[in-house]
DNA sequence: TGCGATTTGTCCGTATGTATT
DNA sequence: TAATACATACGGACAAATCGC
C-alpha cells in the first residue's frame, strides 16, 4: 500500500520489467563495458528470454539512457564525455537547488533527524571501507530532498539522474579502485539543509557539486573514454 | 547521408518510429480522449501493424509520460491533473532560467533577431486567428532559448516537456474553442532576453509562467478531468 | 563495385498468465 | 468458481538493411 517498494516489485512482474533491472545493474556497475557492442540474438540467449521482450527493455534503456542504439545498426552501452559529466552535474545543481526551494517551508525535526540518520550511515560506510554501499548511501542521502520536496515530476528527474549517477560513480571507482566519497563531505550540506537560510543551502549546493564534478571528471582520462571536444 | 534532416526521417525508417509519431500526434492534437482505455489488438488493427513493433512503441510513449500503462491490466491516454499543470510549470520555469544563465553569454545579434523573428511569427499567426499555428509557434519562441544553451541534455528535456506542453495547449484550446495566446505576450520576453541585466529576464520568467499555467489551469473544470487531490 | 553473411526489424501462430465479469 | 478478454511471452519465419570481403 505504501510507495516504499510499490515501484520495483510491479517491474519485476513482467519479463521486460526483469530485464531492465538486469540489464540496468550490469550497466551500472560496469559489468558491461562503456561502448561495448552488443547483439540482441547474445543478449537473448546469455538472459534466456526471447526477443520479444527483450527488445522492449531495450527500447526503455535507450530512453533512460543507458543503451543508444541507431535503427538496423545496432547498439552499445552509453559512452561517456566530459561533456556529459559536466552537462549532469550543471543541470543537477539547478534541479536540487530548485527540490531545496519546494521543500524548505516542509521541513520538520523529524526530516531533519532523518537526513542526518542518513549521514551517519553513510559516513559508517566511508569508514568501513565499503566503497559500494557509500554510493548508495550517498545517492540516498540526496534523496531526501527530492523525496521532501513532495513534486513527482522533480522525482522521475531525480530518478533518471540517479541512474546515470550511479553508472559514473562504479566506473569512476573502478578506475581508481575503491576511492569513494570523503568521510565529511556532506556534513556541512546537513547542516546548511537542516539550518536556515535557504540562501546558505543554495550556494553550498554549487560549491558541493563543483566538488563533486572535479572529483568524478578524473574518471575520463584514466578510463579510456572520448574526450569531450 | 548528410544529416540536415537526419533525426526525423530517421526515426520514420523503423514501423516503431512511424507508430511512435502517430499515435503522439493523435495524443497531442486530443483525437484521442485523456484517460481513455487503449487496447494492442485494437490500435494493432487501426493501424495497420503487427503486435510486435506497436508494442515496443507503446513502450517509448510510457516512458514520455503520454500513455499510463499497468502490467496485465492495459493501457489509457495520459489524464490530466491540477497538480501535473502545477508542476510542469514550476520545473519548467527552473529548467528555462537555467537556459538563461547558460545562454548568457553566448547572446549575439543575429541571435537576438531569431528571437525577434520568431516573436514576429507568432504574432502573425495570432492576429490570423491560426491557433494550432500558433501553439507550434509559441514553443518554437520558447525553443530559442534551449537552443542558444547548447546543452543536450537540458535539450532532451525540453523536448520531453514541449510535447506535454503541445498537449495540454490543444486541450485547452479544444475546451475553449480557438482562444489560442494572446498577441503582445512575449513582447516584454523578447525585450528581456535581448537586454540587460540577466536578472530582469529571470524575474520576468516567473510572471510569464505565472501567467501561463493560470491561462492552462481553466482546462481542468472544463473538461472532465480529475483534479488534484 | 557487387555479393554473401550477419543483424535488425517485422509478422504470425500459439501458449500462458492475469484481471475482470 | 468458471469463463471471457486481454496482456504477456515464446518460437519460427521472412524481409530489410548493414557490414565485410
Amino acid at each position: 500500500m505504501n510507495n516504499i517498494d510499490a515501484l520495483t516489485p510491479l517491474e519485476d512482474r513482467t519479463r521486460r520489467g526483469q530485464i531492465v533491472r538486469k540489464l540496468s545493474d550490469l550497466i551500472i556497475a560496469g559489468d558491461l563495458e562503456p561502448g561495448q557492442k552488443l547483439t540482441e540474438t547474445g543478449l537473448a540467449t546469455v538472459l534466456g528470454v526471447s526477443r520479444a521482450p527483450l527488445r522492449e527493455a531495450i527500447r526503455e534503456l535507450v530512453e533512460t539512457g543507458l543503451i543508444e542504439a541507431v535503427p538496423y545498426k545496432g547498439m552499445c552501452v552509453r559512452t561517456i564525455t566530459q561533456r556529459n559529466l559536466k552537462e549532469l552535474y550543471s543541470l543537477r545543481t539547478t534541479l536540487e537547488q530548485f527540490a531545496f526551494r519546494q521543500l524548505w517551508h516542509k521541513r520538520t525535526p523529524a526530516a531533519c533527524d532523518d537526513l542526518c540518520q542518513r549521514n551517519e550511515r553513510l559516513i559508517a560506510a566511508i569508514e568501513n571501507r565499503e566503497s559500494l554501499a557509500a554510493i548508495e548511501l550517498e545517492l540516498a542521502l540526496h534523496s531526501w530532498c527530492y523525496e521532501l520536496s513532495d513534486h513527482t515530476l522533480l522525482q522521475s528527474e531525480w530518478n533518471r539522474m540517479k541512474k546515470h549517477l550511479k553508472f559514473y560513480f562504479s566506473l569512476h571507482q573502478k578506475a581508481h579502485n575503491r576511492k569513494g566519497p570523503l568521510r565529511e563531505s556532506h556534513d556541512t550540506y546537513v547542516a546548511c539543509a537542516c539550518g536556515e537560510p535557504l540562501q546558505a543551502m543554495i550556494d553550498h549546493l554549487e560549491d558541493h557539486m563543483r566538488q563533486g564534478l572535479a572529483q568524478t571528471l578524473t574518471l575520463i582520462e584514466t578510463v579510456g573514454m572520448q574526450d569531450g571536444l
